[in-house]
DNA sequence: GCAGTCTCTGTAAGCGCTTACATCGCGCGC
DNA sequence: GCGCGCGATGTAAGCGCTTACAGAGACTGC
């Protein structure tokens, strides 16, 4: 359909090598002949075929982000961030979710060979030998929240640990002494990081543990909502709520509305990731803030190394800071709605 | 680095041509053969490569997807639903965005010959002439949003005139009689077709029109703000504003806060495109429900029908519909927060 | 027993491009 | 006047794969 390089050469009556060096810009061509070409080609529309031209100069300029899902916005923010490294170094996206499903997160690995320069792979549950298995051998990938020992891989983490920790003592300085903690999805590499911080912090600052806090969850606005229905039938209730993430907080806020007890008067409640959201909720949710883009273009940066420097980079683990946000859901006295600072 | 079919063949004692009938399951193998050959392969790790396979097949198992940008709620949304598609049919997708430069758009457009087997493109101000000289003949294409007339391409709109018509009827009937609008960006399809709808309605209902009451806008929440300010300054106020999309009416919202003018009290307010955050300002806000999922469903399953049907495709421009939103930003006596849908 | 048929496998062309190498003038210095 | 270097261009191999076609056995039916 598209004109080839073939029919251009034809046309202006040169030899393929000279268009293709033409098209690429390298080794001499008189300028008379360069300009013919290059009228030629606009007239018939060429333009390069990308799969002919990585076949052979082995690179695609393409990068495979591989994510669980693609809803909501923690997946939005990370792909931006990729997006904005990538394209400033000329590179495009290929993106895919998996949506949890094992099978299709390995059959999309397989794919990737020969479309991509590189990986990002975001898959919380995965498992070191599935991923050698499936990924083409010398193919660069970075991993983002997996949970993968060893250095065989490059990986990107947030500092879950951190974060909660530095909740949970907030929470304590408060004066909080029994803080429930609304748990995120099993097996999920956050989720165990984040309970952990909040054992951690309870352990370390001498307040008593107890199971009965602890609420399973998934992540999901539901579960929050769940969870906080079943906070409330405790036979003693806490006077404090940490939810693994800021959707299960605003779910687990719809359950104390509804039940009329008030935030933060009667019940403080704290979240994590810092989403968008989470300033407009009534009252504003206290987080553990997490520059999500920054997550996704750390990654990208990490990856564009490993293709750049390919022998002379190395492997390692990097673990990204966390910050603390204090809104209004833990204890009075703020104003209802600050001014939210207008997206850069 | 990752072994190819020649090595796979040679490992098996069989020709190439065996082994690519194994790989694609098709011609008849002989069943002792064939598990040998898929025992070699797993043992060489061997995989498909992209760029070889598409070069011959003509086929590259993904589409484009060329955005003006990546921030926000609209265009994730837009990506989920062009995924979710694309993947039940076992595509992947190739995204880009241009950040609004012209040359990156028509650069994106040409690289993508060989790389994709269609594109969807959101590109409000492109040109007919722009695409068609930097698309690849005989590469279908789907337009989102964009301003393209005759017939040379597919293209899906919402239904902006409609949705902005119904708004202002709506505040008409609550007896709304000056009603200013902050306009979208210049040039831009969409906020065009908004104030063709909201001048339209005015008209119709026999409303009087005045320029002072159409603020500059660019959808930003900034812009909103800006605007909120300048209603504000106006001889004679108007009694409510209708912002052409929910940034913009969340800007303006906190410029009537600062200016201690109470929403629906003293003004009425309502956006478009109901956004997730919609529900949690404070009052929640009115706005015009566009499924943006849906929209980008759609394109890509009109994408699909064009690459299936190849000859049979027939070009169209589809509108898909709007609803209105009623919550409290325009009158009064509703629940501060409705209980939100749990997102599927 | 042999053409016809069917199943399995191999041979080779070629997708559209890049690039190492060869070729060919041409001007230059001596 | 001749070899040399250099700039401009052509030739051809080959990237990894699919597939049309051919070929080789092994049956079948008559």
């Amino acid at each position: 359909m598209s004109a080839t390089i073939k029919q251009v050469a034809l046309e202006a009556g040169v030899s393929l090598a000279t268009v293709s060096r033409v098209m690429n810009g390298k080794g001499p061509v008189r300028e008379q002949t360069r300009q013919r070409i290059l009228e030629v080609a606009a007239r018939l529309r060429y333009m390069p075929h990308g799969a002919a031209r990585s076949l052979i100069t082995r690179r695609t300029g393409a990068f495979g982000v591989l994510l669980p899902d693609m809803y909501g916005e923690f997946f939005s923010e990370v792909i931006r961030g990729i997006d904005l490294t990538a394209r400033s170094s000329g590179y495009h996206l290929l993106v895919s979710s998996s949506h949890g499903r094992k099978g299709e997160m390995e059959a999309m690995l397989r794919t990737m060979r020969g479309r991509v320069d590189g990986l990002i792979l975001m898959s919380p549950d995965i498992e070191a030998h599935t991923l050698e298995a499936n990924l083409s051998p010398g193919l660069p990938i970075v991993l983002l929240n997996c949970l993968v020992d060893g250095t065989s891989f490059d990986s990107i983490n947030i500092d879950n640990h951190g974060g909660a920790f530095a909740m949970v003592r907030h929470l304590i300085g408060l004066g909080h002494r029994r803080i429930a903690m609304i748990r995120g999805a099993a097996n999920n590499h956050d989720a165990l990081e984040r309970l952990r911080g909040y054992r951690d912090a309870l352990r370390e600052l001498g307040v008593e543990r107890a199971d009965e806090l602890e609420i399973d969850g998934d992540f999901t606005e539901e579960a929050g909502y769940r969870a906080g229905k079943q906070i409330l039938d405790l036979p003693r209730r806490p006077s404090a709520i940490f939810a693994a993430n800021d959707s299960m907080a605003i779910g687990c806020l719809f359950a104390l509305r509804e039940a009329g007890v008030r935030v933060p008067h009667d019940m403080a409640l704290a979240g994590f990731d810092d989403i968008p959201i989470a300033r407009f909720t009534l009252p504003p949710l206290t987080s553990v803030r997490v520059s999500i883009a920054a997550l996704g273009a750390r990654a990208m940066e990490r990856l564009l190394h490993a293709v750049t420097m390919k022998n002379q980079h190395q492997r390692r683990h990097e673990t990204l800071p966390t910050a603390l946000v204090v809104r209004g859901s833990c204890h009075e006295g703020e104003l209802p709605h600050a001014r939210p600072q207008i997206a850069s």
